[in-house]
DNA sequence: ATCCCGAGGG
DNA sequence: CCCTCTGGAT
């Protein structure tokens, strides 16, 4: 039914909806300071933050900033974060980029998107969220699994690629909104709308969402 | 398209 | 066993 609505139109109420139901949703790493939120948005890719959290306490006792980053014997850095997955590669891009923040921006994590993308392992993923939580600068729309899966799902892009999507959404959303848009709904695809088995009939978007109603047409049939 | 990678859930 | 978790580089 509130599907025939336009999508733009549609996109502000799941927004709406989604800001209702997850009134504190906050960008869920623990980080005292840009540069460790750098840190544990890098280590966040294919793992839970819950798991981040749990090695970051160490990590940044132990390497507080870019400078000790940057220097540190990087088996170190692999023993410390090795339980978040793809640690060899995590390791090396967080030094590299330590590295590069030391050279080249004075051991500060520089504040536009253009000089974050040179950093190693930061893509516009990780750039939107470092931008966003230790700037407050609402440079795009930060696309992780979990706003790909709920935007394709609910109908709002048919795009696979992260950065097609990106555009396909910040088409449709207010630009001073598109960072509480990506945080409420990974709490919503933490919470109802998982990857595996999402629970439809407990979810406050199903009357918005084409993959519900898609659902729904092959029970009738 | 493929690789990197461990931990937890089903 | 298989899939997924706030991806990015080759």
């Amino acid at each position: 039914m509130n599907l025939r609505i336009s999508k733009k139109k549609r996109a502000f109420e799941i927004l709406t909806i989604l800001k209702q139901l997850y009134p504190d949703a906050t960008c869920s790493l623990d980080y005292q300071t840009p540069l460790q939120l750098l840190v544990a948005t890098i280590l966040s890719a294919q793992c839970t933050d819950e798991r981040v959290n749990k090695v970051t306490p160490a990590l940044f006792s132990r390497f507080p900033d870019a400078q000790s980053f940057a220097k540190a014997d990087r088996k170190e850095i692999e023993i410390l974060i090795h339980s978040t997955g793809f640690y060899r590669n995590k390791a090396k891009n967080i030094q590299n980029a330590c590295i590069k923040i030391v050279n080249d921006f004075n051991g500060n994590v520089p504040q536009t998107m253009t000089e974050l993308l040179t950093l190693a392992g930061v893509a516009r993923k990780t750039a939107n969220v470092v931008l966003a939580h230790a700037f407050g600068i609402i440079e795009g729309v930060t696309v992780d699994t979990h706003v790909k899966r709920l935007s394709n799902r609910l109908g709002l892009t048919k795009k696979q690629n992260p950065v097609q999507i990106e555009q396909d959404l910040i088409k449709l959303l207010p630009q001073p909104e598109w960072e509480n848009f990506s945080i409420s709904i990974i709490y919503h695809g933490r919470a109802i709308c998982n990857a595996r088995k999402p629970l439809c009939h407990q979810c406050s978007l199903a009357h918005l969402c084409t993959f519900f109603q898609t659902e729904q047409n092959k029970i009738k049939e």
